[in-house]
This record gives C-alpha cells, sequence and structure tokens, in this order.
DNA sequence: CGCTATTGAGTTGTGCGCAATTGACTTGCG
DNA sequence: CGCAAGTCAATTGCGCACAACTCAATAGCG
C-alpha cells in the first residue's frame, strides 16, 4: 500500500472523483431502492422516516429532522404523503402546542413486516464485503462530520 | 483487521448505515459545494457540467449525460439556466439534427479561472488523508458499477 | 425507395433538498 | 405581569432527479 506521487493536479482531479463517485453512487443507491420499495409504496427517504419510527416509536417533526439531518420543508410536505397515504398519523404535543408528534397508524406498524427483505436485497446489491462496507460507512461518517463543521 | 460477530441483525444495521451515510454525506457535501460555488453563481450539478466542458470542449447533451450519469430531463434545464447566464451556447449539430452541441462561451471559458481554488477547498473541508481519499473513491465507483448492474 | 424502429432533446408531473419567511406558541427577563 | 427573544412547524420558491411522454431526425430493413 503506496502512497507515491499525488502531484498537486492530481490531487485536485482526485478530490473531483471522489465528489463525483459520491454523487453518482448516491443516486445509484436511490434507483435500486426506487425498485426495492416500489411495491411498497414508499420512496427512499420516506422510508428512513419509517425506518425511525419503527425503531424508536412516535417522534416529534424535530426529532425525525435531527435523526435524518432533513428540515420542516422537506418532512412536513413528505409527512403529509405519509398521512395520506394512512401510514402515519399527526397530532400536536399536548405539552408543547408548537411540536407535532408523528406516530405510526396500525397500517404503518404493518408494512414493516413487508418491509424486512429489502436491506438484504440491497446488502447484496452493492458487491461489496462486509469489512468494506464497515469501512466505507467509516469513511463516509468522518467526511459528514468534517463538513459539516465548516 | 479482525472482523468477529456479522450477526444477522447486524448485517441488516450495517446496510442502513452504510446507505443513510451515502444520502448524508451527499447532501453534507452539497451544502460544502453551495457555499464554495456560490460567488461563481454556479450549483453543483451545473458546476458538474462545466468541468466536463472546460475539460472536453464542445460536447452533445447525450455525452454529457453519459459523463454525468443524467439524463436530457435534468440536462435540458440546466443547460437552459447555464445558457441564459451566458456561459454555453447551444447549436444543432450539422450532421445530425437532433443532436444538440454545448459550446462554452467567452464568458464561461474565463470562469475556470475562478472556478480553481474550490477542489482545494473542499480537499480541505473533508478532513482525509490521501489514502482515505482513494480508498473512499475506490469503493464508491465499485458500489455504483454493483448497483447499476442490478 | 418507403416504411418502421430507434435515437436525441425537450416537456410534464412528482418528489426530494434547502433557503428564507411566516405564524403560533413558549420561555425568560425586567 | 408584559414584552422581547427564541422555538417549532408549515409554507413558498427554486433547482435537481427521474419516469413517462412527445416530436423530429436518422438508420435500417425489405
Amino acid at each position: 500500500m503506496t502512497t507515491p506521487p499525488a502531484s498537486d493536479a492530481e490531487l485536485l482531479r482526485l478530490d473531483h472523483q471522489v465528489c463525483f463517485s459520491l454523487h453518482a453512487a448516491s443516486r445509484a443507491f436511490g434507483g435500486v431502492y426506487r425498485e426495492a420499495l416500489k411495491e411498497l409504496g414508499l420512496t427512499y427517504p420516506q422510508y428512513l422516516v419509517m425506518l425511525v419510527l419503527w425503531e424508536h416509536g412516535p417522534e416529534p417533526v424535530k426529532g425525525i429532522g435531527e435523526r435524518l439531518r432533513l428540515d420542516s420543508g422537506t418532512l412536513s410536505p413528505l409527512l403529509k404523503r405519509l398521512e395520506a397515504a394512512g401510514l402515519v398519523h399527526r397530532e400536536r404535543s399536548p405539552e408543547d402546542e408548537r411540536s407535532v408528534i408523528i406516530r405510526l397508524t396500525g397500517a404503518g406498524e404493518e408494512l414493516r413486516e413487508r418491509a424486512l427483505p429489502v436491506p438484504r436485497r440491497m446488502l447484496a446489491a452493492t458487491g461489496l464485503t462486509v469489512d468494506e462496507l464497515r469501512t466505507l460507512r467509516s469513511l463516509l461518517s468522518r467526511v459528514t462530520s468534517a463538513l459539516d463543521e465548516g
């Protein structure tokens, strides 16, 4: 594992390639998720919200936003669509009238069963080993943290 | 570098974490690029198109789409905005009237100078070493290739 | 040559992502 | 208590991404 040249020009090129790869990989994942989630009637961001609710139970909009790094401008219409699909229910918090609590409906709970095989399909589609996935996750987390500081 | 547990449940969890990290990292990059490109009046996808033109010269819409993995539904309005900003010019190809050639204007060429410091700023913002960037690029490329096959 | 299939751009409609703003509610300070 | 500052959700406006479609131009086959 040598680290030889790294000329100035190559560095800039490497940066472009990393950013572009990230952009492309993100969209490629989106495409595969689109397929896997089609029969559930969910988009990938909607699936992320459902994962939060399946794992943590009722959660205010702000809590979902913090977990997924999304703001109300994205979540409000998304949650309206999930509500229209009968998967979640929205209610004002009694102790803080500014807050809106998102809660799964029965249909929302039941959808979890049908969503169980999705991660395994994705895992297989990546073509990476477990070690590589761990490395990837670690690098991506560090990049995100670093970028969010600046 | 051991690879111990990897239980069934942990695998599924790992998948979620990788997909989410990818999504989050992609948006984090977008945010930093937004800052870096603001004074140039470009968005990140527009910057990608300009990079293609700066590097390869005049290119048909289809060629840009293949290099960036984008279709006409995304590129047509984006190129219209670049044209409105005076950075590119569009002309029908003489030998194939279906094809539209995108060519940089003088202003488009000149913008290259002002864009030069951008990659270095991004490189610094990631907080990764050159080796880590190479690993990341490699993993992301492989994932994208694998996903695009399925 | 003429007809069909394909290709390349563009348009439309839906949904995500983000900045900026609004408006209701809560907190905190004098 | 009363007012200013802060918080939370929602809305608006713009741009990207993608599917589905339209339309013109070309290629290919009989």
